[in-house]
DNA sequence: ACATAATGTTTGTAATACAAACCGGTTTGC
DNA sequence: GCAAACCGGTTTGTATTACAAACATTATGT
């Protein structure tokens, strides 16, 4: 059944927000911070800050803070493991997906 | 943004369940009764019937109940807009994340 | 020195995915 | 012919979770 190929996909990839912010770092060479995905992907500080913490926990996402004078700075970048799950959703949405167009 | 295509995509579909129900709907020419999505999607019968009410609720698909023999019998359809879903939901992951790879 | 802003995090709440319990009706066993 | 098991779904209760508001901390402007 194709349809089980979605029972591979990370859990994590099923939400809008939590999707748009890994193809951001997947496509992003080099780490991104959180204001700038703030700003891009329209989303509260709160929302943001939960969701990556959800994804720094499955591995998805490496979290850095670092102090920029003396203020400190969030980064975020994607793992392999963040990067595999894009590939096998992907690969999962088209193979069941593709067909019916 | 690329990723501001996400904002399109009916959320009803971010749901894994719900997308492989889309996904099969879409799929089958003609309609598809309860027992076998149950079967092929594996899902229980309390949790088919809350997405099914939903889906027909945000226009995605129609329930049709008719009697085989004396028996009660329900079928679902993807309706247009349920397909259109499916197309807009497609196009925009495929957008977001192709170059990722 | 005091107010305002910047950077995140924690907390409270509303929405929701899920399965268990339920319900109306039918078939089976005895 | 009556009870028990079954079928086809729906409603209800619960546990999870997405979200923004409130909070904490430090920096900056005046």
């Amino acid at each position: 059944m194709a349809s089980s190929e979605l029972l591979n996909v990370h859990p994590a990839l099923f939400d809008r927000a939590r999707l748009a912010i890994m193809a951001h770092l997947s496509l992003a060479k080099g780490a991104v911070d959180f204001n700038t995905l703030i700003a891009e992907l329209e989303l509260t500080r709160g929302n943001l800050s939960t969701h990556m913490k959800k994804l720094e926990h499955d591995g998805l996402v490496r979290i850095k803070k670092a102090f920029i004078g003396r203020k400190t700075r969030t980064t975020y970048i994607c793992t392999s493991k963040g990067k595999k799950a894009i590939q096998i959703y992907l690969s999962a949405v088209e193979t069941v997906l593709r067909s019916s167009l």
